[in-house]
DNA sequence: TAGAAAAACTGATGCGAATCAGTTAATTTT
DNA sequence: AAAATTAACTGATTCGCATCAGTTTTTCTA
């Protein structure tokens, strides 16, 4: 067969579910090494884990909880991603000739996020090739989602930006067509690059086409088969 | 001093210039493998390199010409970066569980274009750690450039993108405030994510601004400070 | 539990920018 | 060098979506 299938990957979506894991790469000394160079914390909801243009002093792994990895600049500010469980965060301040952080991290809920010396970490990267090999990987399937994002934010309209945030939530963060949203309706914006405004307007549209339900913060997805279709900006 | 200065990187810019070498990275034998798993091949303008979906088969590293590096989907086209001599590309297939290109890759102007085994060159991934630690670097800057592209496209207006590409041409391709646009309007566009129409308009209002000169391909930068003003969106 | 603050929602209005429908200029092609 | 094709340009029109200016509901706080 040479008609490539559609990718399933999905490539709307703005979430990351690593199941690769690094840390099993390491060998025992290395463990110790990250063990003794790294504290986790918990942060409370809504809380800064840190700002885009400081100085990179971690890598950040997202034991448990939601956040939210966003550029800021003047008074705009724009979600690249929202990470669960297992991720992890801030790999791209590794980059020689600057050491600043380029994106910003906050919570939606409260996260145990562990914090890794930067320092150590770059020291392991440039002794074990199996590790740094997993965070190339890492670093792609995230560079990969950030272009199904950019793809969908500067050639969709509202309605297909909007079901692939609905869709996105209810596949990789929830895993159910049912939850409880943990983000404003402003920052559902962000995330889709339209205004507070519009979001509750689609939505609302939305409601009234039969495609989701709402009261407020709960949400259900029932039409997923036309969601994926508006998705795909037909 | 606590106020972090503006960063001088090119945030708006979309055009890579690594002058990080990795090849010098490589020990003899290493080199010897690449030399011997890569062929160099001359593209013609306008020529395609390789598809988006397709099956990632080499790295491509392009030791002349300039390209673009985009993302088709149905009628769309979204450019996310220019590239030229010295740029490694294909990168980020290199992903466990996914072994597609997820981008296209065509010439603007005749290119050399060495093509790498990209087995061979995972091999050498996973074998150097220097390596590798160059590449991560790489991919990071690259992850940069995408993020304020990113950024330019879902925040900034018209004037600003269009600012914005025009100074990223004369600093980063060209090195000169003069040049002759190797890019069709409508490439602009892609680049901007604007209609031909829009592009051209603003182009004609910037030069009854005094801010540029054109005739058709030639274009002159007259006043970069304002150009620089409106890129930053006041 | 009342009062304050923030978030959710609604409708009217205006503008940025795409689209459409052309013309003119610049390249290719033969 | 003429014809054909492609790219550059122009003006009129349309519409998606942001913005503004509110009201209502929910959540926080004292």
């Amino acid at each position: 067969m040479n008609t490539p299938t559609e990718p399933r990957v999905n490539n709307h979506c703005s979430i990351f579910d690593f199941e690769q894991s690094w840390y099993d790469l390491l060998n025992d000394a290395e463990k110790k090494l990250i063990d003794e160079h790294s504290v986790s914390l918990t942060f409370k909801k809504g809380e800064t884990v840190c700002k885009q243009g400081a100085f990179a002093s971690h890598i950040y792994f997202l034991e448990e909880g939601l956040v939210k990895v966003y550029l800021e600049e003047r008074n705009n500010s724009l979600i690249l991603t929202l990470s669960t469980n297992h991720s992890l965060l801030g790999l791209p301040s590794i980059f020689e000739g600057n050491n600043k952080l380029p994106y910003s991290i906050s919570t939606y809920t409260e996260s145990k996020i562990r914090m890794i010396d930067i320092q150590i970490f770059k020291q392991l990267l440039k002794q074990n090739p199996e590790f740094s090999y997993r965070i190339i990987s890492i670093l792609n399937e995230s560079t990969a989602q950030i272009y199904g994002r950019f793809f969908s934010l500067t050639q969709k309209q509202l309605h297909g930006r909007l079901a692939d945030i609905l869709l996105c939530m209810a596949t990789r963060i929830f895993k159910n067509n049912t939850f409880e949203l943990p983000l404003s309706r402003a920052d559902l914006g962000d995330l889709t690059g339209m205004s507070t405004e519009s979001v509750i307007r689609m939505m609302k549209e939305f409601k009234d086409d039969g495609l989701i339900d709402t009261q407020c913060k709960n949400i259900v997805l029932l039409d997923v088969d036309r969601l994926e279709r508006i998705s795909q900006f037909g």
